[in-house]
DNA sequence: CAGCGAAAAGATAGCGCTAACACAAAAAAT
DNA sequence: ATTTTTTGTGTTAGCGCTATCTTTTCGCTG
């Protein structure tokens, strides 16, 4: 048994291994075992030592761990798109698996001009992975540059699927489907349609989930009905004045986003077009936005903490696999969507 | 000179401060020196030692830094008020300050009914210091628990000043008088006000601060333009609701934050009210809700990732004082606003 | 019951860095 | 000129933990 030094350097009032191993009568290397979960250790020893730890209340020193142990994961979380709803979320669950995964988070935003030299900055901070929402998880060009640099990547809400890089999606395509075919349950015929940004593969997705609904239902798409837009509010709002300024008019309009259709929503007001009354309203991705607007918006809601949660254990998977020299193949996921009714659609029938 | 050990347990191709030392030709002591920036180091020799890491690419292993140095700062930032443009622009600044400043950053949300123990739980999870945004900034109790546990705590957004605790504010009652005396300026004189949660005091402030704009110009308050509100989007809706039902309506109406701006948007959409040609909107904070809603709001920016970065030093610099000794103490810091001109704001002229 | 292999536990040696002290050379004070 | 102080640098000894190797313990077979 160890008879525990007194250092003038221990600053901390913390109980390290060796106090724990002291009072369980057993070696440091014992409680190290029991700490991480090793299997061969006695169940009675086990015990012992987990009474000791919470005893003495004792929680392991990850920078001691990190230095003695394997490597710590740098993820760094890039982002260009000041979505504060998405964006926060994605913060959100980022940070939970990073502490849970005891990875070290990097989050930094990144203009588009900084695109070029991206990976040479991230090289030169240690970064091994890099986590990537839209817009960013859409650039061809900054996925080459990671792969080059062999950083690992995962890549978020796209279905832009690269080989060595894992994507975390959800299926847009089903999802706004099934708004647009509960739009028609509801009894529209008429349906709007406003698309996202064309810089992301979502936009395209979401759009044809639409069209496959519609001509399920024999229902051929109105030009007139269809407008673009980028996924923000101002372009919701320019979208549905030019759809409401028709001849003839939609009953509903599916905006590819819900500050798009909180644009909507805006414009209608304008148009002395009461909602849902007279015209449904429906967004995808259920931000915050969606619950900040009045009525509240239909939607689809996206699990984004999860999503981010997921992109760091991949993350972490794959760079400790690669160390360990068992490699950890890119993964797909596709996670599941809801779709939230709320209260801006109303069913239409044609003789009201 | 020391040789470089090949140990079989090195992982990392990272260069270490013993390669640094040996290309630069001085101890790995000295080369410490240079990077914390110690200012016993002869000028020539730190740019020796400077080439050297230029010319590695080395960069200290924090894990290494922290078991062999000093302390590691564990800041936990609090919340439990899910406004998302809030809460990111928040996690932004912490996320920066906390990376910049090397401690360690640890989110969580905590419901209400957490704060009988939060403390506990903070203490248990070896927590250093807190940070509290609004509403916690405002809860007493929870401030009496923290200081009562001697943990550090910087609070944002409240003018409630205690003693052992840093507080990081805007002077909310300025921002809401200048905002009202803008107001004035444009040719307003009824004037409605939606007052914010009672449950932290910055609604106060904006209220007293709208009060004493009234004052100065000789106006006194209606009591049927001013509503209570939550901060949120509804109770800004529904307040607006109140006040424009009555008999005499405003021409202007201050709410005290941007959510509830929106509402009284929507609001005077529902109404048939134009904003701004027929009622005056303006809100509080800047968050993106401001340009989530037409027109855009005129409203007051407040510094929030500057706050957020300002708090985490603040802390950082707390908790290494009392380890070293000399007590660092609590400050109150008042940040600029800025009065932000978009467009729900128009002149009024009683001719019109 | 010796003998063997596997399972459980311990001993040792660092991970990369810095606090604390040591020490020589230079500067300042006597 | 000698002592004292300052300055720049090096040496030593860990920080708290785990990889690796070694030893002990245990269950089992013949």
């Amino acid at each position: 048994m160890a008879t525990i030094k007194k250092s003038r350097r221990r600053t901390t009032s913390s109980p390290t291994i060796a106090e724990v191993s002291a009072l369980a009568g057993v070696s440091a290397m014992t409680v190290s075992r029991v700490i991480n979960g090793e299997q061969r250790v006695r169940d009675e020893t086990r015990v012992r030592v987990q009474d000791a730890i919470a005893t003495l209340g004792y929680r392991p020193n990850s920078a001691a761990q990190q230095l003695a142990g394997g490597q710590l994961c740098r993820i760094a979380l890039l982002y260009n798109n000041p979505s504060s709803a998405y964006l926060s979320e994605l913060l959100v669950g980022v940070l939970e698996q990073a502490a849970a995964s005891g990875a070290e988070l990097i989050v930094e935003q990144f203009g588009d001009s900084d695109i070029a030299n991206i990976a040479q900055i991230l090289v030169e901070q240690r970064i091994d992975a890099v986590i990537l929402p839209p817009p960013l998880s859409d650039s061809v060009e900054l996925l080459e540059q990671l792969s080059r640099a062999h950083l690992h990547a995962a890549i978020i809400a796209t279905s832009r699927i690269h080989d060595n890089c894992h994507s975390i999606t959800l299926d847009d395509e089903a999802a706004a489907h099934a708004m647009t075919a509960f739009l028609i349950k509801q009894g529209h015929r008429r349906i709007g349609f406003i698309k996202g940004n064309p810089n992301q593969t979502a936009s395209d997705h979401r759009y044809r989930g639409y069209i496959r609904a519609l001509s399920e239902q024999g229902l051929s798409p109105t030009p007139a009905f269809i407008a673009q837009g980028d996924f923000s509010f101002k372009s919701g709002f320019v979208a549905a004045e030019q759809i409401l300024s028709g001849d003839d008019v939609p009953t509903a309009i599916f905006a590819s986003n819900d500050d798009m259709a909180a644009g909507v929503v805006a414009t209608a007001h304008r148009f002395n077009l009461k909602v849902p009354e007279q015209l449904s309203v429906c967004g995808f991705d259920d931000t915050s936005m969606a619950v900040s607007t009045w009525p509240e918006l239909t939607t689809i809601r996206q699990p984004v903490i999860e999503m981010a949660r997921l992109a760091v254990d991949l993350l972490v998977k794959s760079i400790n696999g690669m160390r360990d020299g068992d490699a950890f193949p890119a993964q797909n996921s596709m996670l599941d969507f809801e779709l939230i009714e709320r209260n801006s659609v109303a069913t239409f029938s044609e003789t009201a």
